[in-house]
RNA sequence: GCGGACGUGGCGAAACUGGUAGACGCAAGAGACUUAAAAUCUCUCGGGUUAUCCCGUGCGGGUUCGAUCCCCGCCGUCCGCACCA
């Protein structure tokens, strides 16, 4: 046969012009037929599309393709996640607006996504840089406040002193702003905040209803909660203790069994009752400042020693007025969870221990571990956080920790001081507000006027979007907008004088936590969502996206739908069902004898000795291989999706992306793997030729009919069929493939078998469905290909409006199959039977074998087990 | 420190719910075709002094007729959180 080569650079383009031409991919949002959302998350226009994006869109492209061809109205839409740093810098370094460069990215990552072939419903494309989706985030934010879900609040932010803005803790790197390098400060700054910890605990127990999402991400989010049920004790002060104001401290504990084993109290370097202390105590106030200055440095906190200053302040003990405790600052306290003051049981907690050790303040035990010695046991280095019997407690001696909890709780809830319980059960999370207000000009405008008398006042709906200004300049750090000449110069809107436009943007985290509900009717100018639409849609069936968002974007989604829910813009309070985290793609790194990164294709690689070997290709001097990572651009072992897609098309590259590895794990990416995919490509492409030569046109199948050679078609097409289908459903795409390859190459053999020319009438349609269904199975991963075939098998109209072959599982069946027969659980034989043999029959044919009376040798058989259709095991 | 995942050929991996370990592929080797190369096709490919046998899923135990899978204890790798009282 003449060349007959597949050539994705004529037909990619081809299919992609036919599918946007008769909108395909266009989806109605009142189809009759049963909705499937599948998302994947959206990306932020940085510039090209990369490796993770193909594999994370090829993913949901299956996924789309498959259940549009089942039958399902399949909502499908892209957008971007437009607003955020980058354009700001991009906007500082090259002279260039935000709005230009972010449109500019789009418009280049737009066509390389559609050279992909993605299934997408493009006419639904939105950015959240576009006033007309910006808009209804600030109306939802002013409906939110109106609700009391936004709060505006003093809170202590990293700031970064030369860049003039707050950053995010994710931006500090060792206690430095990762842009400008300086020092990060401390500030307390009054910002606007979602109020996500009153939904707390309903984000909690929520995660156990989404048994779609992997176990790994919802324990993520469940220790972010970080729910902890505790005690709050007050302690009196000492009398003549205070010089100050006042008159108790209250600390948060979850071990009040272990309140006599406390040796001090410790309060934050920030506690009002430190700052009060330090007023007239130089030292401490120094030693305050110091807190605070190492305080946001992760490196730091891991080293830093447990320091504390004695306030010289001392309080009562609860049970005892005569015992009281010295009151330290302690530099491991934080502020900001529970009431920024403990007490401290050095023997039952490490970091009370170390502290104490200090400062030479003791460590009485006071539970026991099981099977210890109470009058040996000594708490020297290490502390004891087990469970155990109480001692050393007064009348809770002899109980166990949890029922010691329960009954200090329960005499200090009845023990009054000052006029009040002196205890409180308390549950608390390490979950905090989510702070929104950002100090920088490309995000989403807060919508809010600040008057001298009237407060805070929310712009009017009728004024919404406040839009971001044209005009501003970045040649100076801080935020654009602070300094923008007019912007912020408004009328109040209650009163008339003159007022101050809010000029903090909200965090871009904001715009991606409802992304997938505007999604449900881009197009309404009046409100963010069509309840009919969005009640319809959502939940997302199927959201797909990288680990990395696991708390994130993850949980502020989660808190959004319900405060949209609660402000009746939907009717619902999670907005995944499924969830599936990909992979990351990774390769292997390259640098040559100076150390300086390579990348792949500067760098040809051959096999001498069995080795790889790799040399430069300008003037072939060695290079190392280095380790496999994660693409990036500093290892530069990154591969450029338009060079793949133009080498060897958008199918190979998707195929590649979806095959060997498991989808939630890596995949190194690898010039042979890519070769290995564009093989298969062309593999199936004679594969298609040869069953579109033998092919009868017409006619149809008829099921009884004793053609051995037609079941036997039908029955490896419907087998494999049948499995893809499973393996799809599960998303393992990896053995989806795998199922293809061996329908492929089945029916590669089978096909080379023929010796007969013409095949029977029944053997040729028996081909022909087999090469529909492979045609079918092929199509969701490969979609060019797919439609090439579909239109080689001779079909006018698309693959991509044909309906999935339907598998028959009588087919797919075979009449006999091969049992291992093992003796003592080892397989010594092969037993073929017919599938419905019963098991005396398969007990009595195993035996029966001379294997098996071989390695018998003559010993009495005491039990047989047989497991139809899989096993027979001789016990002798 | 706390929490979690993973560990199978030279490599990526597969194995349903405890039932033939290594499917499918990559790499490698041998051969066919070709003037040659590419492409394609055929065969071999966990280990063992070559077998109707033995060993083999990180290591050591256990449960079971039977364990990659379940239980206990180690070792290693990776990830998340991290002074959260």
């Amino acid at each position: 046969m003449f060349s007959d080569r597949y050539n994705p650079r004529e037909a990619e383009p081809k299919w992609q012009k036919i599918w946007d031409e008769r909108q395909t991919f266009r989806t109605e949002n009142n189809d009759p037929r049963p909705k499937y959302y599948v998302l994947e998350m959206f990306p932020y226009p940085s510039g090209r599309i990369h490796m993770g994006h193909v594999r994370n869109y090829a993913m949901g492209d299956v996924v789309a393709r498959y259940k549009r061809a089942r039958g399902m109205n399949v909502l499908h839409p892209m957008g971007w996640d437009a607003f955020g740093m980058p354009a700001e810098n991009a906007a500082m370094q090259n002279n260039t607006h935000p709005a230009t460069w972010t449109y500019q990215n789009i418009a280049t990552m737009r066509a390389q996504l559609k050279s992909m072939g993605l299934s997408l419903d493009w006419s639904r494309e939105i950015a959240t840089c576009d006033p007309s989706y910006y808009k209804h985030q600030q109306r939802m934010f002013l409906d939110f406040l109106r609700a009391g879900i936004v709060d505006r609040k003093q809170a202590k932010v990293n700031w970064d002193p030369v860049d003039h803005t707050v950053l995010a803790n994710e931006q500090v790197i060792d206690g430095r702003g990762w842009r400008s390098g300086a020092l990060v400060e401390q500030r307390e700054l009054t910002q606007w905040f979602f109020r996500i910890t009153d939904y707390a605990q309903d984000l909690l127990d929520s995660l156990q209803t989404l048994d779609r999402w992997p176990e790994k991400v919802r324990l993520m989010q469940q220790n972010w909660i970080g729910r902890s049920e505790g005690l709050l004790v007050r302690f009196e002060m000492a009398p003549g203790s205070s010089k100050g104001s006042a008159l108790e401290i209250e600390v948060y504990t979850t071990r009040p069994d272990t309140l006599f084993g406390a040796k001090f109290i410790a309060i934050a370097a920030d506690h009002p009752l430190a700052r009060e202390a330090a007023a007239d105590k130089p030292e401490l106030a120094a030693f305050i400042q110091e807190c605070r200055r190492v305080g946001t440095s992760v490196a730091a906190l891991e080293t830093a020693e447990k320091k504390g200053f004695d306030t010289g302040l001392r309080v009562t003990h609860p049970f005892d007025p005569s015992w009281t405790l010295p009151v330290y600052v302690a530099n491991f306290v934080l502020m900001d969870y529970g009431t920024g003051a403990i007490f401290g049981c050095p023997a039952h907690d490490q970091r009370d221990l170390d502290f104490a050790r200090h400062y030479d303040l003791g460590a009485t035990p006071v539970v026991c571990p099981p099977g210890q010695d109470l009058s040996t046991f000594l708490i020297e280095f290490t502390a004891y956080d087990g469970d155990g019997t109480l001692i050393n407690s007064r009348f809770l001696d002899g109980l166990t920790p949890s029922q010691a909890q329960d009954q200090v709780a329960s005499r200090l809830e009845q023990a009054m001081l000052g006029g009040r319980p002196q205890a409180q059960r308390r549950v608390n999370f390490k979950l905090r507000d989510w702070g929104v207000s950002r100090q920088r000009y490309w995000g989403c405008p807060i919508p809010i006027i600040h008057c001298e008398a009237c407060g805070v006042v929310p712009v009017p709906a009728e004024e919404l979007p406040v839009e971001l200004p044209a005009d501003v300049t970045f040649d100076r750090p801080g935020n654009p907008l602070e300094r923008h000449p007019t912007w912020k110069n408004v009328s109040c809107p209650k009163c008339g004088a003159a007022a101050r436009r809010e000029t903090d943007t909200m965090d871009t985290f904001v715009d991606s936590s409802w992304y997938f509900a505007r999604f449900t009717d881009p197009a309404n100018n009046a409100a963010p969502t069509t309840r009919s639409a969005v009640d319809g849609w959502l939940p997302v069936d199927q959201y797909i996206g990288g680990i990395e968002h696991a708390i994130l974007h993850l949980l502020y989604s989660r808190f959004f739908t319900r405060a949209m829910r609660d402000t009746g813009h939907v009717g619902l309070a999670e907005p995944f069902a499924g969830l599936f985290t990909q992979g990351m793609v990774v390769h292997e790194t390259y640098r040559d004898e100076e150390g300086h990164w390579l990348s792949p294709v500067e760098i040809d690689i051959e096999t001498e000795a069995n080795t790889r070997v790799a040399f430069r290709k300008s003037d072939r001097r060695p290079v190392s291989i280095g380790g496999i990572e994660k693409m990036s651009k500093s290892k530069r072992n990154t591969v450029d999706p338009d060079d793949i897609i133009a080498d060897y098309g958008a199918d190979t590259a998707r195929l590649f992306m979806l095959s060997d590895s498991p989808p939630d794990r890596d995949v190194i990416w690898s010039e042979e793997g890519v070769q290995g995919a564009a093989r298969f490509v062309q593999q199936l492409w004679r594969l298609v030729g040869s069953i579109a030569n033998i092919a009868a046109p017409a006619g149809s199948l008829v099921s009884g009919v004793d053609e051995p050679q037609a079941s036997e078609v039908r029955r490896i097409a419907h087998r494999h069929l049948m499995r893809a289908q499973e393996h799809i459903e599960r998303l393992r795409f990896n053995t989806a493939v795998a199922e293809l390859r061996k329908l492929a190459n089945a029916l590669s053999g089978l096909i080379g078998d023929i010796t007969e020319t013409p095949v029977s009438h029944q053997t040729a349609l028996a081909y022909r469905e087999a090469g529909e269904i492979l045609v079918a199975m092929l199509a969701p991963m490969m979609p060019h290909l797919g439609e090439e075939c579909w239109s080689r098998l001779g079909h006018d109209g698309l693959l991509s409006d044909a309906s999935w072959p339907v598998a028959d599982p009588a087919l797919a069946a075979e009449d006999t199959i091969v049992i291992p027969v093992q003796i003592n659980g080892k397989k010594r034989a092969e037993l073929i039977v017919s599938k419905n043999a019963n098991p005396a029959t398969l007990e009595e044919e195993a035996l029966k074998l001379e294997a098996v009376q071989n390695a018998l040798d003559g010993r009495i058989v005491k039990k047989v087990i047989v497991v139809p259709q899989r096993i027979v095991n001789v016990v002798a």
